[in-house]
DNA sequence: GGGATTCTATGATAATTATCAGTTTTTTTT
DNA sequence: AAAAAAAACTGATAATTATCATAGAATCCC
């Protein structure tokens, strides 16, 4: 657990007292973790596989906000403002997962400075990326998103040795992830397939050419 | 100072020094207070005025990102993550605003849980806050962003005594809020009043039927 | 293993939004 | 107060993106 976020920070018996509480689940591609709405009580730290977090907007689609995969927690924002979930959190491998009460992580929280203080450095990191994400959002074209996102797949997420990215997503999920419509992401990827830029097999994606995507998501 | 932000959680101890070597200074419409890729080494609170908190997107156009306005705190995220600032913050009023050098805030942020803890609120809140601008920017046309902005600003800031909402705004900066052409926020602008949703004299915006916006805002 | 269902794909068209060009109005500067 | 600059506005058009319809492929499930 030790190299997991900022539960790093938490000192050893911290950690031998919240590993006595935390119980261990595993959750089938497709199971929702939590709903907007749910009252949490806690943290999820992710042990293996991946999940989308998304949120459906006013007008009835989903729009997912990020993916958390293995080594990464869930669940920290809500818990520190309190009040329900909301987001939605649904596997899209297998997953297993550890769930951590919120009496723990408040416990230490108010106890030990050092890892509140790297709690912060994480949100604050992740405020960082959010800000960019709305201006991407606000600015670029679905074409430059969609280059971008695959851009940030690559990076996030181990490759199979055939090179394809290793989690499952449909092309819904894509075009969730870039704010727009089914057809068009299909569409503007089978354009970068046909143009060298990725390649996909089943539900996989590879990038060839990085570069390329990077000039698309930069270029207008 | 006690009233503002985060920076209420201080002991006594720790205003009084604080206050002690917090710089004030005036800043005119216009100007910059600080600029992506600067290091600005501290916090600014605003005692006065309203600021715009924007990002250059790649493709050459200005993203706002907030609107920081009296009693508000500026640069605690840059603060935290360390490194120079990725945002522009410039006044769109004449500002008044302090200065408390990061050393300050950092020891404060390192002895005072409570201090911590509050901070750690206030971005939790942010990253909340920044989720659903995400799931706006992404979901919503831009007819419903704009509502949603003036429905925003009309919460957010005073309005003098005809009803005007009180800041200082171009039709581009609108236009760079929602993330759009100056243009098209013109053109929604002027339906709007046309349909007697908002009015407009000068440079300020009056809300008059905030259900209207709101109804526009969440149907499609 | 075969039927049902979901997912991917493609074309046609409509709606939204950006861009360009030009005019008027407002603000700033001298 | 006049000249210059910036901002607001309007129309025409082009580009982007969504929607609808439909078909084939993959996957799920009994």
């Amino acid at each position: 657990m030790r190299q997991l976020s900022s539960l790093k920070e938490l000192t050893r018996d911290e950690l031998i007292r919240i590993s006595h509480c935390k119980t261990s689940k595993i959750i089938k591609r497709g199971e929702i973790l939590f709903n907007e709405g749910d009252h949490v009580n806690g943290v999820f730290c992710i042990k293996d596989g991946v999940c989308k977090v998304s949120k459906m907007s006013e007008n009835g689609r989903d729009q997912v906000i990020k993916l958390v995969k293995k080594g990464d927690l869930l669940g920290e924002r809500s818990l520190i403002t309190g009040g329900p979930a909301n987001l939605t959190a649904s596997a899209l491998n297998d997953m297993e997962i550890c769930f951590i009460p919120k009496e723990e992580i408040v416990r230490d929280l108010k106890r030990n400075n050092n890892f509140t203080m790297s709690m912060l450095k994480d949100l604050a990191e992740s405020l960082r990326n959010a800000d960019e994400v709305i201006v991407d959002m606000a600015q670029k074209t679905v074409k430059q998103r969609l280059a971008e996102t695959l851009i940030h797949l690559d990076k996030k997420f181990v490759k199979d040795d055939e090179g394809y990215i290793d989690v499952y997503l449909t092309r819904e999920d894509i075009a969730n992830i870039i704010g727009t419509a089914t057809e068009s992401a299909i569409r503007i990827l089978s354009d970068f397939k046909k143009n060298g830029l990725i390649d996909f097999k089943e539900k996989r994606i590879s990038i060839l050419n990085v570069r390329g995507l990077e000039r698309i998501a930069q270029k207008y």
